[in-house]
DNA sequence: CGAAATCAGTTAAACGATTAACTAAACTAA
DNA sequence: TTAGTTTAGTTAATCGTTTAACTGATTTCG
């Protein structure tokens, strides 16, 4: 069995308090006796109980981190990286990151993550397209809240942010600059702010260079973040207009996606 | 603030006692009583807390994911969905899984995550490569053991494992059914398992169909898990020997460094 | 009828820490 | 000398649950 803080108290003859007190470096205990808490303390390995602790500070050291699975599973590496980024910063500070994928669907019932109700974290990190009505229903718990790539409706919250619209104007600066004018967007669901930020930002590069925003090379679909998204949308530019000489994709998969369809079609990427 | 057992107790008119026992569908409750005590319940949203729980049962109901973050990091997302499928089955189970990545250098002191010397876990998953000592650091810890992707030493413990030997069979024999017959072989460092058995299934396939094992287009080397360790396999590869008509590669990013490769060479893949 | 058994709860200890309040001893100062 | 202060700890309450042991009332049965 582990040690617990009574069994160092009886190694070093002092009570549980001083132990309490060693580790807590309080400077109303001598050397001397410091030295035998601390040689107790090693002796038996002894680590405080993160669940005892928890109880009588009411604090977990846990961080929430609730992940619409959609974005996780079907898109890039992205929030995996968040994650994993999420996991260790807070492994410095000494805290534990809980997972907790959901389904974009939400309903008021049995929608918020169990760690929520049963007070099992310290504050929540949400990535993702936040479902309607969480941040309500997140309310009443108190609880500290980030928004990763998700623009909150309300500036009450704190938020971590790509700088979309300047992404996007980068890119399609970029693809200016390579000599092309014929430029495809292809987006998911415009409501969700990074795409239409970056959206933004590709209607600011054409502007800058006086290049006219074609509305027929402008694909957009809610659901379009996934691999056949992306042909499909190919397929339909290839009917729309023919001069398209690049493409601009919100993501990997659907740029993926598009860059296959082309090629099955005979037309070489990236040329 | 949250609603504690002792404001269902007082609103429902009972001992804390009872109202514990109401949630353990304990028989020994009338129903009379039963439904009051579940009617404040409701009426306070009521949940159990996850640590004073802990605390008393000596039970987490965390699970433990160490990660050997090369893995999870430099190559395919495997791991990532080894990790979200892990979560999605934990929940259901009510259980939390606390992720902590490791680096492959290991060393007796600082060891061990912190879950594990908190008291933070009641059972441990690890996934990936193993450090050599850390099983014998956990030991005294007594947690339930579980290993993903690695075999263990001695049988006493648990391991979830994909058959390798068979995969490995199973696309060399891919390859020869296309009429393929000198196929390079990309790997990793053989001292892994799971590279060792994937090769073994390769040597399978061969023998069977009485193909002779080409040492020069066997290239395998401890660190050889990234793209450009693939570009540079497949450089040594025309070197050696012009023959090759496909390569079966241990992972996808050395896949794809050697595609590339080829490619600049002026090759076509797949063709 | 009276002892034993059953019923429907309650009381109180425990889990492993933290910390405010207390105490006994030593020291200080008028 | 004596009251006051400082020092170096200890005692005991607390956090929010669970559960063994208890209790008082009612029922069962020989």
């Amino acid at each position: 069995m582990m040690a617990t803080i009574k069994d160092v108290a009886r190694r070093a003859n002092v009570s549980t308090a001083t132990v309490s007190l060693v580790l807590h470096n309080n400077k109303r205990i001598t050397d001397f006796t410091r030295r035998r808490v601390l040689k107790a303390v090693q002796d038996l390995d002894y680590h405080p109980s993160r669940v005892a602790r928890g109880l009588v500070l009411r604090k977990t050291n846990n961080i929430g981190f609730i992940l619409t699975d959609d974005h996780f599973l079907k898109t890039e590496p992205f929030y995996t990286h968040i994650f994993l980024g999420t996991e260790f910063e807070a492994r410095g500070h000494k805290y534990y990151v809980l997972l907790n994928t959901i389904q974009s669907e939400f309903n008021e019932q049995n929608c918020l993550p169990r760690f929520v109700k049963e007070r099992n974290v310290d504050g929540i990190i949400i990535a993702g397209k936040v479902p309607p009505g969480m941040i309500t229903c997140l309310e009443p718990y108190q609880l500290p809240l980030v928004f990763v790539d998700y623009y909150p409706a309300d500036d009450k919250h704190f938020a971590v942010l790509i700088d979309n619209i300047e992404g996007g104007r980068k890119a399609t600066d970029y693809l200016i600059k390579l000599g092309h004018r014929k430029i495809a967007f292809l987006g998911g669901d415009l409501d969700h702010p990074s795409i239409r930020d970056r959206y933004h930002g590709y209607q600011l590069a054409l502007e800058n260079h006086k290049i006219p925003v074609d509305n027929r090379i402008i694909i957009t679909s809610e659901s379009m973040t996934s691999r056949e998204a992306g042909a499909n949308a190919a397929s339909e530019l290839l009917k729309q207009c023919d001069e398209i000489t690049a493409v601009f994709a919100c993501n990997d998969a659907m740029g993926l996606g598009a860059m296959l369809q082309f090629k099955s079609h005979g037309l070489r990427v990236p040329e």
